[in-house]
DNA sequence: TGCGTGCAAATTGTACACAATCTTTCAGCG
DNA sequence: CGCTGAAAGATTGTGTACAATTTGCACGCA
């Protein structure tokens, strides 16, 4: 939920440091599998634990961070089956999503949009990959917004989240990202107004994306042998 | 009510109240609008505020619970807007879920829908109509279970939780929910593991459950009358 | 009477102290 | 030499006190 007003006191505090946790992982700084030990988030950011707590386990309800009781917080590890869940939703709710922002588009958020490319173009030309990958799902989340579904669209925001941290474990090619013709596709698609087309474009987008990913089942993955051990 | 045992496991009782919450939201005993002040379920429970602020803060991610800053928590109240799109979502995502579950669907899953729609009917048997409309949602949870989707099953838990709140607020024809033959249908269509007919049973049980609802655009709604005057 | 101001009560937000639990380490024993 | 078990250390879970904010009410002024 857009709460907005941060500049207020009291629980926005909470609230803001999760956005910078957020940030951190969605930008790779903070690897999957990192402790989030809470008495150090409370030095770093002059807070008690209680906020802290607060925060974490806001990003744990967003899939982004995993909470073992009596452990600690990590970031999470998503499981290759939980990756393929992920890009299955996204094909089943994206296509439409981009449909009806195509349908109710209007100059303002094209410009929008291609605000989004420029920012993404940017972070590339100065290698920030990790910034890159962050604004590609940012510029998802964009077209969301102009489809004006605020739920599907919580639900969307929340899956993008979640493939920031599946690229960071499971990224193959590492062209396929960059190479950002689809988006300027899905721009020109929505842009004309054409909603067959822009569900089309986001659709085969998806599976590019996807299938730039290496999805082979490992037994052995990280995840699986840190519970076979324990 | 027995407070739950000092030794039992930590966070657990967090979870523990925050499920008793929510089943009481759901079948109808807190209505929407009510406030619940975290000192008096702190000593209903027993336990400290701290608890019952995370179970809050748990149900507020589920937008079963509206937590206004420094004002307190309460039982949310959709907006028309929110129950459009609440089964806007669900008839994007239910079909393409009863479809999978049609494919996947073996023999104790099928008792297992038989046994809820068993469940269904005893309540409205009794008379008591809020557990009913609560085991109505159960079914929809257990056809996504059977799809073994966790990632889209919790989206549509979500989903049908707020259902339940939206036919607190909305409901016009009592008819609609309980003459539970379409949920018969679906277990039929399921049981021959024809995912064709599931799925279109699906897309026409949401379009009755939704045209049972009143969803006329009143905008001396609750909520909006209220955000009008802060 | 109507309206604005200021104080008091209630409720939430935060920090901190203590308890419960898990992990690690190391000594003793087979 | 490896295994078991217990104590020490570290980290999280919970209750509670205090601070900040909001709300309700009463008073005074036009």
């Amino acid at each position: 939920m857009p709460t907005a007003p941060a500049s207020e006191s009291s629980q926005a505090t909470g609230i803001v440091i999760a956005e910078r946790i957020e940030q951190a992982i969605l930008d790779h700084r903070l690897r999957p599998g990192t402790k989030l030990t809470e008495d150090e988030l409370a030095t770093i950011y002059g807070v008690g634990r209680t906020v802290i707590r607060g925060a974490l386990q806001a990003l744990s309800h967003r899939a982004l961070v995993e909470i073992l009781r009596n452990r600690g917080a990590y970031v999470a590890k998503p499981t290759v089956r939980e990756a393929k869940e992920v890009f299955e939703a996204r094909a089943l709710l994206e296509p439409r999503i981009a449909h009806s922002a195509a349908e109710r588009a209007r100059p303002k958020d094209i410009r929008a949009l291609q605000r989004h490319i420029d920012r993404e173009h940017e972070a590339l030309d100065h290698g920030d990959m990790g910034q890159a990958i962050y604004l590609s799902g940012q510029f998802h989340i964009a077209i969301a917004e102009i489809a004006d579904q605020l739920i599907i669209g919580e639900f969307i925001n929340s899956l993008i989240a979640r493939s920031a941290l599946i690229v960071a474990l499971y990224w193959a090619r590492r062209d396929a990202l960059c190479e950002s013709h689809a988006h300027h596709a899905l721009l020109d698609a929505i842009g004309r107004n054409d909603a067959s087309s822009a569900e089309e474009l986001m659709r085969s987008h998806l599976v590019d994306l996807r299938s730039s990913l290496d999805l082979t089942d490992r037994s052995a993955s990280p995840h699986s042998l840190k519970d076979a051990l324990t």
